[in-house]
DNA sequence: TTTACAACTGACCATCGGTCATTTACATTC
DNA sequence: GAATGTAAATGACCGATGGTCAGTTGTAAA
C-alpha cells in the first residue's frame, strides 16, 4: 500500500515557531513575502513556491498556516480593507460636506494601489478554491465594518438620507472594481494602448472618473429609489 | 536527440476540415462546446481538454484554431460584445430620452448573463495568456464599436451633450463589471451569504442597483468635467 | 539525558495549458 | 483506379503548478 519515499538530506536549519507569539511573526513573514510578490507581478503571476523560497521556508510549511493559495490572498485583502474603513472612520469623526467626503474617498483609494488590484481579481480568486468557512469569516468581517462605517455615513456626512452610507459602499466598491480593471489594465492591454493611438480612449485617470461618478451619484439626496422597473 | 513517441492505435474516424466553410463550421462548434461549459461551470472551472471532449476532438487540435485558452475565450467575448452594440446601435435608430435610454440598457444588458460574466473575469484573463495580437484584435474591435455608439449616443440621446457618449460607455463597463461581482458571486460566497442572514446586505439585485447608479449619472447634462481635484 | 510532541521538510501526486512527431484523410494528378 | 503530396488531426509528452503526507528533527517537559 505504502511506498517508502526518498528524502533530501539538506538539514533544514531554521528555528522553530513554537509559542503563539513566534507563530503569528511567521504568519506576517509569509504575508510580507507575498504581499512583495505580488506587488511585482501581480497575483496570477506568483506561485506558492516562490512566496515559501522568499519567507525561506519550505512550501508544505506555508500550508501549516494558510490553507490554499487563495486563503493567503483573503487574508492579505482582509488587512487591506481594515485599513480603508479605518481611514475612513477617522474621516468621519466629525460632520463633513458630501464634496469633502467625495473628495477623502477618491484620495484614499487611490492611495492604496494594492487594495485595488487586491479587489479587482477578488471575485476570479473566490470562484477558484475557497472553502465555505473562509468565506464566511471574510464575508463576516466585511459586512461588519460595512454596517458600521455605513451608519456612520449617515450621520456625518451632510445631507445624505438615512440608510444610504451602506449602500453608498457598495457602490463604491463597484466602481472601485470597475474603474480599476480600466485604469490599470492587464500589461499586454497597456502595450497594445501604446502600440495604437486609436486606443486612447481606454487609458483612463482613475481618481478623475471616480471623483466625476462619485460627484453626480452624491448631487442630488437620494430619497426614494426610482421605480421605472416595475 | 529526438525520442520517438509512443502513440495509440484508435484510428480516429473524424472527418476532417478542408475548405474555409468547414474550417468555420468546426470553429463555431468549438466555441458552442466552450459557451456551454463556460455556462455551467464558469470560465475557471473548465479545462481545455474539456472543451475538446465536447467537441470530439483532439486537444491539439483546438491549438489549431484558437492559440491559446485566453485567445478561445476572447473571441466569445468579442461576439457577446458584437450583439450589445448592435442592439444599442438598433435602440438608437431614432432620437429617445433619458429614461428610456436608462431602460433599454439596464434591460439589455440583465437579459446577457454571458456577457456579463465574460466581462467580470476578462481584466483577470488578459493578465494571464495573450499575446499583442490577439490583445491588439480585440481592442481595436472594442474601439471602434464603442466610439461608434457612443457617437450615436450624443447624437439621439436627448439631453446628452456632445461627447459624453463614449465616456457614459466607459463608465457604463465599469459599473457592469463591479455590480456582477457583487450580484453573482462566486458559489462559495452565495452559500455563505445563505447560510449567515447578517451577509444579507450582498445580495444584491443587479438591475435595480445598474438602474439607480445610471439614473444619477444621467440626471444632470454633464456641461464639463468638475475640477475638485485641481 | 530521555521522551513526546508537533513544526518543518521536500519528494511526490494529479492536473493543467501547450507542443510536436507521427498518422492519415482527402484533393490532385496521372 | 492507383499513386502522390499536403495539411488536418491526434495524443503521448513536457514543464509548471497547487496541494499532500511520510518522515525528520527542533524544542519543551519529564
Amino acid at each position: 500500500m505504502h511506498r517508502t519515499r526518498m528524502h533530501g538530506n539538506r538539514p533544514a536549519v531554521r528555528r522553530r515557531a513554537v509559542n503563539g507569539e513566534q507563530k503569528a511573526r511567521r504568519r506576517r513573514a509569509i504575508l510580507d513575502a507575498a504581499l512583495e510578490l505580488f506587488d511585482a507581478r501581480g497575483f496570477e503571476r506568483v506561485s506558492v513556491a516562490e512566496v515559501a523560497a522568499r519567507t525561506r521556508l519550505a512550501k508544505g510549511t506555508l500550508y501549516l498556516y494558510f490553507p490554499t493559495r487563495e486563503a493567503l490572498f483573503l487574508a492579505l485583502l482582509t488587512e487591506q480593507f481594515e485599513a480603508f474603513f479605518d481611514a475612513l472612520d477617522a474621516a468621519l469623526e466629525r460632520p463633513v460636506s458630501r464634496d469633502a467626503f467625495v473628495d477623502h474617498l477618491v484620495r484614499d483609494l487611490h492611495a492604496r494601489p494594492r487594495l485595488l488590484r487586491l479587489i479587482a481579481v477578488m471575485h476570479t480568486v473566490l470562484e477558484r478554491n475557497v472553502d465555505l468557512d473562509t468565506a464566511l469569516e471574510f464575508k463576516r468581517f466585511l459586512a461588519a465594518r460595512a454596517q458600521a462605517s455605513g451608519a456612520r455615513i449617515d450621520t456625518r456626512v451632510r445631507g445624505v438620507p438615512t440608510g444610504f452610507g451602506q449602500r453608498l459602499l457598495l457602490w463604491l466598491h463597484a466602481l472601485a472594481i470597475g474603474l480599476h480593471h480600466m485604469a490599470e489594465p492587464a500589461p499586454v492591454v497597456r502595450q497594445a494602448i501604446r502600440a495604437d493611438p486609436r486606443l486612447a480612449a481606454f487609458d483612463i485617470d482613475f481618481p478623475h472618473e471616480l471623483r466625476a461618478m462619485l460627484t453626480r451619484l452624491l448631487r442630488a439626496p437620494a430619497r426614494s429609489t426610482s421605480r421605472l422597473d416595475g
